[in-house]
DNA sequence: AATAACTGTTCCGATATCAGCAACAATAAG
DNA sequence: CTTATTGTTGCTGATATCGGAACAGTTATT
């Protein structure tokens, strides 16, 4: 017994005004309509019609029970519509801010996959690494690293951001692998922002402890792409995002160090304001990311032995 | 395809965080509530969840849907316990004003009917020919015999109200029977305030003309059953509804005048104020004088002859 | 580290359900 | 008074639905 279904010819049966025309409008015989009423009846226990074998009158208990049907009915639809999102069918612009690095490298092969499924949506991006204000300047969505938790926005986690450190082989044929944390105040650290600060940087043990450990920064930048290149010229040591220096690592140019130690886990994140109707394009959109980016990383993937060694 | 089962039981996963606690909760085994998801997804043409073959996180459009459709749930239950009465659980007061003949001579009756079914609704009823203001006096329901049309309140037609002029054979003997309406004027007339002014009488003929007769009011009241019983000993013409003499013209101690004449229709009308949520009472009595006088009145039925000659 | 417990999915056979048709009773219309 | 239409009901075949079991993948536990 769909309830739906004979809310809904109970509704077509009011405004139609009768069992014959509803059903013809239904395109079903008109058994199947009376058939309905009658069970819709029986599961109310209350009388919606005053029969007279010919004309159908609505009690007072029916019409009250047709104005809600009809706002219900309506709901549905509404829901399901805006659910739908007819397959391709969406429009309109998708204002969107990046980071930098992991947008160039990561999120754009996304957005262009994402692009050939909709082609009628026009992506504005904003690559970009200071925080913006998402609602005075108008983006429908930001993606983040990060491991914040705003009150007033919706963040939705797309992926984990792993750390490693790493310099070239040149580099520790001529200063030494360093084989523990303390070592590493006599090296030379390339120092990244993001994930860390200038003179600590947190490591944590195979026993979970942490350790703050002094580093020497040698050089300092804000652009991870950058502090990969120096590293790759055997200028130091950087403890950066894997999803930045994974295929160095993969292809033996970079090489992980201390690998029996973890780093703050971080996160990417897409951020969005919490409106009551959140636009369909940015809904798909966060789904589309939430289900690429699923599992693990696939710049993670190939590390997960070497890190581990 | 049961959209209601299906939208219920994604709403069940959503919130017992899995099929299988869903389908224990719901008492079905759990290949039923994976496949009613996938029916509904596949209906929507979304994917509600993000599957990870053992976890299942809602999705961005997921969780919008969730959000309409527990709200649409919540909607149906209410708008079904709200008409179902729960047969015969009906509780609390009804303030009802009555005319005081009609409602003396065939309201009581069915409101007697009516307590038989719903003992525990008690009813405060004034019989009372005056113009009450329902909202002003807390009146739940009026009863009224009349033609108006309130903007501010529902009425609701229970039956028409007919009229007949009749006078005893005692009377007619001594007078003689009127055989048009020009005649009235020599005859002594019994007036009743309700469907009648007290200098003339509206009358249609067979071909549907509107006569405005002068008579010569004899006798002026405002009690029906007074004029009747003043009919019955000989004193005059009456013009009153049916439903007072009915019973004397059936036995014969009162004779129809001019048959071939119809008077002004009337109805039997249940009024009561507009308000977004109508007590069930209200609308339960109401469904229920309608269908009880649904059709031609009984105390028109054994009329329709002898009013006809 | 390896087993155990649990999750969601899929397939299959028995069962129940539902749509449509046709006949019927009752009423309004011409 | 006949005709057309309306709502209801019984019946039959097609359809869908249910529950169980097997399966694949994941987490928890030992």
């Amino acid at each position: 017994m769909d309830r739906f279904e004979n809310m809904q010819a109970f509704v077509r049966v009011v405004e139609a005004g009768s069992i014959s025309g509803a059903a013809d409008r239904m395109g079903v015989a008109k058994s199947v309509v009376s058939r309905r009423l009658r069970e819709l009846e029986a599961h109310l226990g209350a009388e919606l019609f005053h029969r007279t074998t010919r004309q159908m009158n609505l009690t007072d208990t029916g019409r009250a029970f047709y104005q809600q049907s009809v706002r219900i009915l309506a709901d549905v639809l509404e829901a399901e519509h805006a659910t739908s999102q007819s397959h391709g069918a969406l429009k309109g612009s998708l204002k969107v801010a990046l980071p930098l690095s992991f947008g160039l490298m990561h999120l754009g092969p996304a957005i262009n996959e994402f692009l050939q499924a909709h082609p009628d949506i026009e992506f504005d991006l904003d690559f970009n690494d200071r925080q913006v204000d998402l609602l005075a300047e108008g983006f429908d969505l930001a993606i983040r690293i990060a491991s914040l938790a705003d009150s007033s926005l919706i963040a939705r986690r797309l992926a984990p951001i792993q750390a490693v450190m790493c310099a070239s082989p040149a580099y520790l044929e001529r200063m030494g692998t360093p084989q523990s944390p303390a070592e590493l105040i006599n090296h030379r650290c390339l120092v990244y922002n993001l994930i860390s600060n200038y003179e600590h940087w947190n490591l944590r043990d195979a026993e979970g402890q942490w350790i703050k450990t002094k580093i020497t920064p040698y050089l300092k930048a804000s652009n991870g792409e950058f502090l990969r290149n120096a590293a790759l010229a055997g200028l130091g040591i950087v403890l950066m995002p894997t999803f930045i220096v994974y295929q160095e690592i993969a292809s033996g140019r970079l090489i992980p160090l201390l690998p029996g130690y973890q780093y703050a886990q971080l996160a990417a994140y897409a951020i969005y304001p919490q409106t009551r109707h959140l636009s369909q394009r940015v809904r798909a959109f966060v789904d589309f990311l939430v289900k690429r980016f699923d599992g693990l990383p696939y710049w993670d993937v190939c590390l997960q032995d070497k890190t581990q060694e």
